[in-house]
DNA sequence: CTAATTAAGGTTATAATATAACATTACGTA
DNA sequence: TACGTAATGTTATATTATAACCTTAATTAG
């Protein structure tokens, strides 16, 4: 076990160890407190599939989404999804990963940040790191050439430390 | 005019002043020679869709290779454009850029690189920059976690030089 | 040189992802 | 309570991509 107290400040947390469950009722009760300060209305259908987020450990498609929810009773069609998933993503409490047209909870909601995933393609999870760390040097080419940039995806797949070590073994 | 005496070895051509055809004509050599060192078959419809690449000043979807293709006498079923599409991508001949599902020709397919893409949402231009300067910050933070990146998405959606100025004026 | 093998292209069908458009209901507030 | 706005319901369809199977062309082994 490591020394450090807290696994919430580091990068990547998805592919470690952690209290799932209390990290998705931590960030659910802070979509709620977001919401209430910024009058924003966190609907029982918005609720919920920020929720399927939340307790997913890997990205959800939008379709996986919609068939989720009509197990649980709600209307089915796929605007309700999409309309869903564009209020949490605007709103900054879930992502698009492009590269596999799915979506995951943002694991730093009240950061402003840009984005950087980590897809796992043997175990699928994807790790969200800090931009902070990252928009350097993007930034600094844009800069370069004059570019002002107004959203950065930057998504890299390949293969997360406990699938490599499975698979050299 | 510029005092520099070539602008290829500068990123983001696509946002400036360059011989476009003359571009064209040399990638497309370029693509002979590398097919014919490698042992790789550029046959008439890979040629053509290259060729509808580079002298795009845009990026194409599959669906208006396609269309081209049949306006051109080529079969036009969707096959046809995505396996000429995955061999340029497969070998380096061309981008597929995730944020728009839209395909680029390479601007450096001798280099193996990894390229990063700044895409301007006025002129719908999109410069591909070279991801060498860029790499190191991902590459650590990747490190950091025990990460091995086969592939990684740069992307930058905004404005460019030109547009931000037009659209100032 | 021909047969065998593999690579590429042709074709049909359909899967997967996403949005347009318009009607209805619920909410917040004057 | 009535008004305007935001959210949801619903139908239809657009857009992007691939599976599967067959035919033709090129390469290579004998």
């Amino acid at each position: 076990m490591s020394s450090r107290k807290a696994d919430s400040d580091w990068p990547a947390q998805a592919f470690r160890q952690h209290d799932h469950d209390e990290c998705a009722r931590s960030l659910m009760s802070a979509a709620h407190d977001l919401c209430a300060e910024r009058g924003l209305r966190l609907t029982p259908v918005r609720e919920k599939v920020l929720e399927l987020l939340l307790t997913s450990h890997a990205p959800l498609g939008a379709y996986a989404i919609l068939s989720e929810l009509a197990a649980l009773g709600f209307r089915a069609q796929p605007p309700v999804a999409y309309r869903a998933l564009d209020f949490l993503v605007e709103n900054g409490f879930a992502h698009r990963i492009e590269k596999i047209n799915a979506f995951v909870a943002c694991n730093q909601p009240r950061d402003g940040h840009s984005p950087v995933f980590m897809i796992c393609n043997d175990c699928q999870q994807v790790a969200e790191t800090s931009a902070r760390t990252q928009s350097t040097t993007l930034d600094r080419t844009a800069r370069k050439i004059g570019f002002d940039i107004q959203h950065a995806v930057v998504e890299a797949q390949g293969l997360c430390a406990q699938c490599r070590e499975r698979g050299s073994q």
